[in-house]
DNA sequence: TGTTATTTGTTCGTATGTATG
DNA sequence: TCATACATACGAACAAATAAC
């Protein structure tokens, strides 16, 4: 780990709470000890303790509540993080990224999906059609259209890192104002045709044609907003190994 | 953006300085004002400098060493917030995740390079072909083989979150040990061959063949993991509901 | 070499505002 | 309204580490 304080002693206590938080000592919502009662246990002064509470707050583990104490809000350092940092990027590189992550989602769901998985994806897909039915922009819940298909791909992928990933780039670039832009720049039923052929190669578990038409589709929606678009015929020679 | 500190004094205060960094009032490297400086600039106490200045080093944009003084780090805590997410991740998962993006890097690296980057890829190049002349395991700086190009396919890909998140990898990986275990289960000189092709298509603008000579190389790496530490955990990893 | 100034590290006492009962 | 508990905030003081002379 980075040594995000500058000396021993206020580092070790912001280890040791961060530790003491981890291990589930304080479940979340709870609340931990005041700083008179940190002071005692860790043999350490108050403003000492201030320092390593506030750490925790800034990772997002605690929250401290005016007259009121300090509560646990995670176990780990908060996913949140992982969004507020993507926030900070230009959305033209949130999609680059996004689009590499997609064709790996879908490259690795074929290979590796679960009957569970499958299913998930198939129902995202049936949503999504039961939506344009009834000629809706949005999807239940507020979920941007094609949201929730690239997030059932991301699921199956069985990559907790790539499916969180996923999750923060569609909250950021719908927070840009772009996630949205997308899915409205496209025609429904070309859409849909589209994630249903991606749906029926990964059922076939055929890899490279996953990760084609998971390219073709992602291009398609780069190309809406008028970026430099690369070829994708070679992204399918990359396929995964067993 | 979340609120990280509790009070309003204290986060104006974390703010306020945020944006002085962030607007470039003090550049990367340089020292910031003493704390009984920003105590009579902001007119507040030092205790209350104390604990913004702590929250931009757990954010990673400052750096404090005791007796010397503040310096500046990073104008944005995006870098440090990557690092820290990535961390809590399995090795498995991040190696996945570096694979797309290697190919990601490689395709737009090659379509977009400027002279000053292709320099630089070169260079990193150069200096791997001199650390396996002298036999070295490593590279000067203590960076492990391999890191130092891909990083320079990630600059010259123009994607800053690119190129912050191969870093952060690169930062995860080492930090768990896999990313050494990876080079050195490798043949230097094979690793150099497969570096100096993708070089060379990238000096030739083969987008193509640059996404697929990394795509080969990094299946490679997979390769050699799968055959030795990682085979139950990858397996049971796509097993687990989420 | 050693002395001194600078800067951060740490503790403590006290005052203030706010939520709870 | 009052009393209590708690978090916020300030400032003083000393310790420790570093750098410069």
């Amino acid at each position: 780990m980075a040594e995000p304080m500058g000396s021993a002693l206020a580092r070790t206590t912001l280890a040791q709470l961060k530790a003491r938080i981890s291990a589930g000592e304080w479940p979340v919502g709870s609340r931990i000890p005041t700083e008179p009662e940190l002071t005692e246990q860790l043999g350490v002064g108050r403003s000492t303790v201030r320092e390593a509470v506030r750490s925790l707050a800034t990772l997002g583990m605690v929250e401290t509540l005016p007259a009121r104490g300090t509560f646990v809000r995670s176990l780990t350092p908060a996913p949140s993080l992982l969004f507020d940092a993507l926030q900070t990027y230009h959305p033209a590189e949130l999609i680059g990224i996004r689009r590499a992550l997609d064709v790996e989602a879908a490259q690795t769901a074929a290979a590796q999906w679960i009957p569970e998985r499958l299913e998930a994806m198939e129902t995202a897909v049936a949503i999504e059609m039961e939506a344009m039915r009834e000629h809706n922009a949005g999807i239940p819940g507020g979920v941007t259209r094609c949201t929730l298909f690239h997030g059932a791909i991301a699921q199956a992928s069985g990559n907790r890192l790539l499916a969180d990933l996923d999750t923060s780039l569609s909250r950021a670039l719908d927070s840009s104002g772009l996630g949205a832009h997308i899915a409205e720049s496209i025609d429904p039923a070309v859409l849909l045709n589209e994630h249903d052929r991606i749906l029926t190669s990964i059922r076939a578990r055929d890899v490279a044609a996953a990760a084609h038409l998971m390219a073709l589709h992602s291009d398609a929606a780069l190309r809406t907003l008028r970026h430099t678009v690369l070829t994708t015929e070679m992204t399918t020679l990359s396929q995964q190994p067993g």
